[in-house]
RNA sequence: GGAUAGGUGGCAGAGUGGUCAUGCGUGGGACUGCAGAUCCCAUCUAUUAGGGUUCGAAUCCCUACCUAUCCUCCA
């Protein structure tokens, strides 16, 4: 398995263990305002990466944090006039719900910044120690000049960031790169109690907290978006190899990219971000995971109705087959690992995660099987059933119509009847069954002299 | 200015030397009582520009131009 690995810039070979866990770490949100697709691309992306190696036989342990205390959630509460545990703690909540809607269910803890303080004021102690960091009126920083590697993995050059910073110069680093770790209490902030006064963390030794506690000194892969790399990462290397002196923070760096709206990137400064409480309004989550998956991970994705329009056809192809084909055949579970097709998908994937070729060549079975659909075999069937489902196991792009639901017996009345209807050539009685079926959302197909159907809601403009 | 990733049809996007995949869109056809789903055909005369290497370049080299992200908080 190869992936493009941002320390190296280049695509290279995914050397993990099967024998023991897999540490995973995906920079989590600031619980600060509403989510937007934006997030979700990152999550989601990481999350199916996850699923994969999963699928693939690894133990992997995903651990995300959530940086629940932060100037931007304290104006936030200011600016309302509440209390800074409202306002993380409603994100919080909001974060997990949309987590739960688009399916991203990989992670196995999320570790909360607050309750970790005493670890952060370890890190703080050890640096101050070993003379990485020092003491100021307003906090304590971390001393960059002492740390030869930063700037690696961003590429920047160490000098050109000192000379054409764009950095606070008011305040009293003694250096323009450095960062801080530690922010001195000021009036109307909360505050725990530390070594240099009231105070609180900095964002960076959050993270590196938070990973030496369960992960230790070095872990397997680091993810986040791409915006991260500088200052965040550079800030956390410095950090954890100046406290544990090994060379390295993390084995592999994989960075995904942002998502664009009229060629800009959305952020929540630029004001032009879309909430994934809206595009949920009019898609279906698996919709969204087709859409945000569907490009290599480092391409900027240029958010559009029609990416989603596109989307929503796709998985539109690949759930009505997927529902034909359950309707021939339901032992698709058996015998995994000796799918020629699944082979084929494994190749593609190892290549370098690219979810967007993994589809593309899942559309071109897709179209194999629905021209062969009537002459299928059994174990061609199953092999069909197993590929579906095996793919969904980890994009979750399949939507799931039920031909079981608590109506059936109502509907094979009513599909009698509207088949009685059609041989006496009552079409317009028959018609108003399948638009009154379509109107609850139960959708039927006639062939011959079968009817099929299955229940699958609308959503958004589609309806009507 | 530096770092990174790119510039291919209406849009998205493969393709590291030999008739420019594929998907979406659009048009037509088959199937159907009609639909739906599906399939077939077509369409869009597409490789940023200019040089070079080569029998031959989207693909290699040079130059220019352009776009996005990062160089401040950001997934």
């Amino acid at each position: 398995m190869k992936v493009y690995d941002s320390m190296a810039k280049e695509i290279i070979s995914l050397n993990l263990s099967k024998d023991e866990v897999v540490k995973v770490f995906v920079c989590g949100p600031t619980v600060q305002d509403n989510f937007h697709v934006g997030h979700a691309r990152t999550y989601i992306f990481f999350d199916s990466l996850v699923k994969y190696l999963r699928v693939r036989g690894y133990s992997v342990f995903y651990l995300q944090n959530i940086t629940d205390i932060d100037d931007k959630i304290i104006n936030r509460a200011n600016e309302e006039g509440v209390d800074y545990i409202e306002v993380s703690e409603k994100f919080t909540s909001e974060y997990m719900q949309l987590m739960n809607l688009l399916h991203i269910d990989s992670v196995n803890f999320y570790a909360r910044a607050t309750l970790h303080i005493p670890e952060i004021i370890n890190q703080i102690s050890e640096l101050v120690q070993k003379g990485y960091a020092y003491e100021t009126s307003d906090g304590v920083y971390f001393r960059v000049s002492k740390f030869n590697d930063f700037g690696r993995l961003s590429g920047q050059n160490m000098d050109a960031l000192k000379s054409g910073s764009r950095v606070d110069l008011n305040e009293q680093k003694s250096d323009p790169r450095d960062f801080v770790i530690w922010k001195k209490y000021k009036p109307g902030e909360p505050f725990w109690e530390s070594p240099w006064g009231k105070g609180r963390p900095g964002w960076h030794i959050e993270d590196t907290a938070i990973t030496e506690k369960y992960f230790g000194p070095t872990y397997h892969i680091h993810g986040s978006g791409t915006d991260l790399i500088f200052p965040h990462h550079e800030a956390e290397i410095a950090i954890e190899r100046s406290i544990s002196g090994s060379p390295k923070l993390a084995d592999y760096w994989i960075h995904s990219a942002m998502i664009n709206i009229n060629d800009e990137k959305m952020s929540k400064s630029l004001k032009n971000y879309v909430k994934i409480r809206e595009v949920l309004v009019d898609y279906w989550p698996e919709e969204l995971r087709y859409a945000l998956l569907n490009a290599q991970f480092k391409t900027s994705i240029n958010f559009s109705p029609e990416i989603l329009q596109e989307a929503r056809q796709n998985v539109n192809q690949i759930s009505i087959l997927y529902r034909k084909l359950s309707l021939k055949g339901r032992n698709y579970k058996n015998n995994l690992g000796e799918n020629a097709k699944i082979k084929v998908l494994e190749n593609i994937l190892d290549k370098n995660i690219d979810f967007r070729q993994l589809f593309t060549e899942v559309l071109s079975m897709v179209g194999e099987w629905n021209r062969n659909l009537d002459t299928m075999n059994d174990p061609e069937v199953t092999e069909a059933l197993q590929t579906i489902y095996w793919v969904d196991s980890f994009t979750n792009i399949v939507r799931r119509g039920s031909g079981v639901s608590s109506v059936k017996g109502a509907v094979e009345i009513l599909l009698s009847l509207r088949k009685e209807m059609r041989s006496r050539k009552e079409f317009g009685i028959a018609d108003g069954i399948r638009a009154d079926l379509k109107d609850l959302g139960i959708y039927i197909e006639d062939k011959g002299e079968e009817t099929i159907w299955w229940t699958s809601e609308e959503k958004g403009s589609d309806k009507n």
